[in-house]
DNA sequence: ATATTTTATCGAACCGGTTCGAGTATAACA
DNA sequence: TGTTATACTCGAACCGGTTCGATAAAATAT
């Protein structure tokens, strides 16, 4: 037999009509456990796999989400594995589900429209995954209009549904760690705070003091981009203006840029100054002293994005964000002693 | 109008058959000018979209093509940003053919063969892309039987299309780096030779040094796995048994191990012995000092295995390989000047 | 014993495109 | 001027599923 059979194959040899066997393979109820069987059979013994594409039309479900991924995240994830990571989880959960992914990378913000536009308008997905946490969103519009599920992966500025790393616990935990090595002099260097994630993570490091009953200081608080040469120029500049013996940094890459200018500047880590961050990479993990990092559990940050966009798109109205809290991985540069 | 309009609907409003529509809509001859514009201003008022479901089923195409993925790749990947890169390079291709990227990962071989079949036998892509450099293919006869086509990254045991990194290039630059810088006595830390492209680099290490008329000493060759602590314990263990003044190692991991293992034995890098690696990623830059690398460009890499895939799709008959070349990113690693 | 509901099955319509075969008008050819 | 291509258009069939409405038999209620 050329050409793979097809229900009506299936339904011809169990005797039955097309339509009964349809019940029959997706265990609808009203069908007879003998005819079940028979046609169960026949599907068997033909190796009878239901055509996806026929499948889809009819029901008007693509079984396939849509991941959308700008550029510029792109490269940040990069970096940090967080993509990948991200990716994994979400696959996983997919799976579960039956559904499939599909990938979107916007090169640029117009790209980002027009995949978004593409994918949406000819009905390519059953809903939307969008990594964005700040910018505007140009397509949100468009979102609505087709009212199409979609989930945020990062906290968006307007409202909408959202799922993401509990970036408040992150900061909290990470400078909570700083202190319990006895520091009180913690300076924060933070990412640009266009960036909903760092916005957040501000709260964090300020209530994880003013908890220990430390005074916070805005003159500790720093900023630079989040990449590695910017994070040097940043804390270089700061040095010689402050009292501090502890950093919290927002990412593995500023850690770095951060502990090359410390050591510019005749301070060792972590001797004189303890370093903890964000993001346990390989970066991270190579590093010498390996840091001290916070774990954001990329894979569940995706894993959860998904369930929450599936139950969208079954109905089920779940207005609360998820949040992703991260945990702690103690290494080096903190002043916590290594061990192989 | 609540429903997106479909093409009966255009075709009305151009007041002309639904067939003509069709032929109209996909600029295909034998339709005049006049009605040619009729259709499509009539599609362009309606915001008429035509709906792919519908399209994949009429034509049996699915314009997706699925990547899989086996979940230890996918780890030897995240280290070094292969995955993202190759999955952006992958994403241009597919969006210049109006084609769309799934992803399938797989956690274990059983899974790895368990979605293959999955996603052909249910049609939902109209090709496979493998990275998959060595292990059995167990699924590579479902491949054949259900003549699906599929390009293989990385170069499979079996015989079968696909697209690489020039391996052999790659190590000769690397090498022929080392040689430049007056060296003779060169190691070579290899990955597994189960991995192809471990064979293969293996051959291109070897032509440098002949091309140089250096003697090849295979004594100076050692292989470790992919891993830090792998690499570390095998330079660590060979340092006293031999006299080099250059290694070469097969990734940026194993680069790292092996600086740990030569401090760890009182050598400096690169005064006493340079090193050149291979993969340009975030670790190779930030660390100290920045290790000259072989930049694999894996973007093209997964640019140019879709556009092998779509050629096969369309039944161009494409015999060779592809291969990518690597350039050489020169740092400090191997003495070279730093520059900022 | 009869009316009513539930269970089981079937045929036909439908999802929204593409493509094939037939019919007609116009242009090219002899 | 009759014949044959060629250009254009149309209706219908098709892709391979799901779902709706009708019908009949079985189970339950009255």
């Amino acid at each position: 037999m050329r050409s793979p059979a097809t229900i009506r194959d299936v339904a011809r040899r169990a005797g039955v009509a097309v339509s009964t066997a349809s019940l029959a393979l997706n265990g609808k109820p009203y069908v007879s456990q003998e005819v079940r069987l028979r046609v169960l059979q026949a599907a068997e013994e033909l190796g009878y796999y239901p055509n996806m594409m026929a499948k889809n039309l009819a029901d008007g479900r693509t079984r396939n989400l849509g991941l959308i991924t700008p550029i510029s995240l792109e490269h940040l994830f990069a970096s940090s594995g967080f993509f990948v990571h991200l990716i994994r989880g979400m696959h996983r959960a997919t799976a579960e589900h039956g559904y499939t992914l599909s990938l979107h990378i916007a090169e640029s913000q117009e790209e980002a429209v027009s995949r978004v536009q593409t994918v949406i308008r000819g009905r390519r997905v059953d809903g939307l995954l969008i990594t964005n946490p700040t910018v505007e969103i140009p397509y949100l519009h468009d979102l609505k209009r087709h009212r199409i599920p979609f989930v945020f992966i990062g906290r968006p500025l307007e409202e909408a549904r959202y799922v993401d790393n509990d970036n408040m616990q992150v900061s909290r935990i990470g400078t909570h760690h700083l202190i319990e090595h006895g520091h009180s002099k913690i300076a924060f260097l933070n990412g640009p705070s266009h960036f909903t994630f760092c916005v957040d993570r501000m709260m964090g490091y300020r209530g994880a003091l003013e908890e220990a009953g430390l005074t916070y200081n805005e003159r500790l608080v720093w900023h630079s981009e989040l990449v590695e040469p910017s994070a040097y120029k940043v804390v270089w500049e700061q040095i010689p203006n402050h009292d501090f013996t502890a950093l919290f940094a927002g990412s593995d890459v500023q850690a770095l840029g951060a502990i090359r200018a410390l050591r510019a500047r005749g301070l060792r880590v972590p001797q004189d100054v303890a370093v903890v961050c964000v993001n346990d990479t390989d970066l991270a993990r190579h590093s010498t002293p390996p840091l001290t990092t916070v774990d954001l559990h990329e894979y569940w940050l995706g894993y959860w994005a998904v369930k929450r966009l599936i139950q969208t798109i079954d109905g089920e109205e779940t207005e609360h964000p998820i949040l992703i809290p991260g945990d702690l991985v103690p290494r080096e540069s903190c002043g916590c002693q290594a061990d192989s």
